[in-house]
DNA sequence: GTTCCTGCAAAAGCTTTGCAGAAGA
DNA sequence: TCTTCTGCAAAGCTTTTGCAGGAAC
């Protein structure tokens, strides 16, 4: 394997995750570029790259990444898995608009209620939706 | 039409929407029940009442009532749309063993980034997952 | 050599659409 | 009467599954 797969190699590996070029390159794209993808963006970039990468591969590689938890899902709108190198927990922002997604920062610690005292949290998710600054600016022009 | 549907009659008619005995007794599920159901669960729990009732009516029905402004869908899990009675603003979250959805209040004032200047937010969503009181005190059990 | 991954095709779920008949205004 | 809603069936999408061949260990 090559010296700049090392990383993501290992990754896999600590995992108990079998290598295979497909996963790694996955694994690669998405710590790359930090955009939120859906399973048929991460196919049709990757085939460009491992042309024969297949729909089902893409699934199971995602899942399986999500399950080791390397990745992250999104449920941001119905219909349309996005995935996210699981970084810091963040806020999500998406434009209406454009359809881009922006992290933004966030105190997860302000996100409580009395209502959930007793309750165990695992996991705190926060989006918005509505206008990005760029096509608000151009809508004035 | 009888005189207990007269308010989701008039919400209708307000919305512009023509009045149907399927439209009045699906709005008034969601209004008396405020579970966070599917559009399965809408279409099994109204077959009781409205025994011909139609997957395709329910679903054309919940997206005209969503679009009126007068439900809500709900992102908190992909592969299921849920809906609500449209109230004021708060979190949801949704236990992993049960699958129950709790609403809790929240002070959405609070949610903000600098990143999101200049930003229009339309919506803002917060849901959490985990475990409720109740599974983990029937864990303990 | 064994295990498990990949990729093709088919299946499974959920949601939408087209259309004829029925109900509402 | 005219509009539009309902309900059936079929289509559309995304995601999952089964299986044979192939890659990784």
């Amino acid at each position: 394997m090559e010296k700049t797969h090392e990383k993501y190699t290992k990754m896999l590996d600590e995992k108990g995750m079998k290598i295979s070029h497909q996963r790694i390159k996955i694994l690669e794209y998405l710590a790359n570029n930090l955009c939120h993808p859906t399973a048929d963006k991460v196919l049709s970039d990757m085939k460009k790259v491992l042309p024969t990468l297949s729909k089902s591969t893409v699934y199971k590689t995602l899942n399986a990444l999500v399950d080791a938890n390397l990745l992250k899902e999104l449920t941001i709108e119905d219909n349309e898995i996005r995935y996210e190198y699981n970084l810091v927990d963040h806020g999500h922002f998406k434009c209406e608009k454009c359809g881009n997604i922006y992290d933004f920062d966030l105190d997860f610690s302000m996100l409580q209620s009395d209502k959930l005292n007793g309750f165990k949290i695992n996991e705190k998710n926060v989006f918005f939706k509505g206008v990005c600054k760029d096509c608000l600016s151009a809508d004035k022009a």
